[in-house]
RNA sequence: GCGCCCAUAGCUCAAUGGAUAGAGCGUAAGCCUCCGGAGCUUAAAAUAGAGGUUCGAUUCCUCUUGGGCGCACCA
């Protein structure tokens, strides 16, 4: 009775961390290995769940699972290793042959069936794309990566900010001061000018900012001249923008922005005033009381009848969940708009708008400049993301050029862009998301330690080694008795055990650093792998194991860092 | 005033409630007759403060201090 609960309690400890099937482990003759490779807490996560006295729980455990099955079939040994930490000595070769079709199907029936939609990037039309925008842009589009890899049908979204007073603004300031062609030979960047300067107007002539409005309701209302402009400055804006796309290789299947939901916002104010949920107030505004939520009440409508950001939230929340039932949405949007979600998600809930999918603010810090302060768009204090990538290119090129002068030019050029966009990118991804950012040349730029070139770098050297052992392909090799495996060889494998259970945390928690942090943790040890064992040299049966080993790394590494939105080369 | 996020080494960041808190940069000292030195060794160096829960807290709870961001007609 008791052994058979421990039993159960053991496998799902040994799926948990080490996502096998304990009943799919060949048995194979035991060997007897000097270092443990399983090491794990089972014994007081089952002490605190029975009562058990904690200090006798794992010598109580050990008797038990001495008899267990799992153990036996799986493990050569274990012992003790502290107060309520066991160690078990595994077979490697068992599960080095496994290896790859367990990585396999521990991943993609993970988020099988499910329907994911990821909104992402999301920048707003008419402004450049700086530095801010490449956090919701390459988290989103790691996450849309990581849960498609788990199995997962994924949507990404990019949610256009093509919509409000801002364009009002916008198409006021180039009625009042704008030229076309000078709009036309660099668009972006003179709409940026048009904006800033309207800002500063207003600073001493206050009534722009009713312009602003009234030219926004117009457009709003249909007036010809002000949706020209605006389908103007929208197409100029998207044909800038998919020039950085292509060059972060981000994609989306869907690119709608808040406009489209402008036919549906009548309907959802209708809505929510005819099933008592918000109030119309006298002067024509419509508000949602969320005390009960305990939140500040939410703005759905303005007094003069035009719309507002959460009413395109919410008739955007209502359309996605009818047309593609999704199990969840995630909504990758910075840290200062918590507020907006809470409110929205929870005018969602009590209109019953989704009732089955989870709504989820992935919130990130700010990029902060150099002095800690906010990048304001208004003040035009922008590091734009083109330059960011052009320094980084710029700078991996005459690494390139250092290390490696004879390759073509063109081979060069593409090594610096993959290693050059894919440190921004690292930079990035590697860390949590919740902290604030501090934007920093240097750390932008690096090409050493824990960053991209690092990993891009480890992989390369793996591909070279099973190219120097000659033949392309190493399958992956049964190896029925070895004589010498080393401390590393272990480690690495162990580590490679670990990658499905990583891309689960990072699904889980929306958390792209968890795959970087691990990619990291695998390339180290694989740099202090072929540093200390000899591949090529080995003796027969260990270089079998050693090539499939590497063989394996190098996959994990070149499909951890697609995940990541990051591309490897084959030379650098 | 209220709410949300954050505080770890000199700097930038890690750590599913577990074992001796890990990395990178910088600093100091080493390693290419050995599969690519964008690499590998070694050293010094940290949990903001006070309580609480727990066998065990960087992690969870409360308070304090210090920073950031929000709080109805911007998005």
């Amino acid at each position: 009775m008791l052994s058979q609960k421990l039993q159960a309690e053991v496998a799902k400890a040994a799926h948990k961390h080490y996502q096998f099937k304990a009943e799919e482990v060949e048995v194979e003759p035991t060997r007897e290995l000097s270092h443990g490779d399983l090491t794990t807490n089972v014994a007081l996560k089952i002490a605190s769940k029975w009562g058990v006295p904690v200090r006798q729980a794992a010598e109580t455990i050990t008797d038990e699972l001495k008899q267990s099955r799992l153990v036996n079939t799986v493990c050569s040994r274990m012992e003790i290793a502290g107060p309520g930490f066991i160690n078990f000595w595994i077979k490697p070769t068992v599960f080095l042959k496994q290896l790859p079709e367990l990585i396999k199907s521990q991943k993609r029936n993970i988020y099988k069936g499910q329907k994911v939609l990821v909104e992402f990037s999301s920048p707003n039309i008419a402004k450049p794309m700086h530095v801010g925008h490449i956090r919701s842009t390459i988290i989103g589009a790691a996450l849309a990566n990581i849960y498609q890899a788990l199995g997962a049908n994924v949507y990404r979204l990019n949610h256009l900010g093509d919509w409000g007073t801002q364009f009002g603004k916008l198409i006021a300031a180039y009625k009042r001061w704008g030229k076309r062609e000078q709009v036309k030979k660099a668009p972006i960047e003179e709409m940026l000018k048009l904006y800033v300067k309207f800002h500063e107007e207003m600073k001493t002539e206050p009534e722009l900012e009713t312009e602003g409005q009234r030219e926004f309701l117009k457009l709003e209302q249909g007036n010809r001249q002000n949706k020209a402009l605006w389908n103007w400055f929208k197409h100029e804006s998207l044909m800038e923008f998919e020039v950085l796309y292509k060059r972060l290789g981000v994609k989306f299947s869907h690119v709608t922005g808040e406009s489209y939901y402008e036919p549906m916002l009548k309907g959802v104010v209708a809505e929510l005033l005819r099933r008592k949920f918000a109030t119309k107030n006298s002067d024509g505004s419509v508000v949602v009381h969320l005390e009960a939520e305990s939140l500040p009440p939410c703005l759905v409508q303005k007094s003069d009848g035009g719309s507002l950001y959460a009413t395109r939230d919410l008739a955007a929340i209502r359309y996605r969940v009818k047309k593609f039932k999704p199990n969840k949405i995630l909504y990758v949007v910075g840290n200062e708009q918590a507020l907006h979600f809470d409110q929205v998600f929870s005018i969602a809930k009590l209109a019953g708008y989704a009732s089955s999918t989870e709504l989820r603010h992935i919130k990130y810090g700010l990029i902060l400049g150099e002095d800690k302060q906010k990048l304001a768009t208004r003040e035009g204090r922008i590091i734009p993301l083109a330059d960011v990538l052009n320094k980084a290119h710029e700078l991996a090129y005459k690494i390139v050029q250092n290390k490696n002068p004879s390759l073509p030019s063109k081979v060069k050029e593409r090594i610096a862009e993959a290693v050059g966009v894919g440190s921004v990118k690292y930079n990035d991804l590697s860390q949590n998301r919740h902290t604030d950012i501090t934007f920093n040349w240097q750390k932008m730029l690096e090409l050493e330690g824990n960053s991209a070139p690092y990993l891009q770098y480890t992989y390369v050297r793996l591909k070279s080694v099973l190219k120097k052992a000659g033949g392309k392909r190493h399958p992956v090799m049964s190896v029925k008795s070895l004589a010498s495996v080393g401390e590393q060889d272990l480690i690495v494998l162990r580590t490679l055990m670990r990658y499905p259970e990583f891309l689960r945390r990072a699904a889980e928690d929306c958390g792209p650093h968890l795959l970087a942090a691990y990619l990291y943790e695998l390339a180290n040890q694989v740099n202090i792998f072929y540093h200390v064992a000899p591949v090529i040299k080995a003796e027969s049966t260990l270089r079998i194991f050693r090539l499939s080993l590497i063989s394996i790394a190098a996959e994990v590494i070149k499909e951890g860092l697609n995940i990541l939105g990051i591309t490897t080369v084959e030379q650098m």
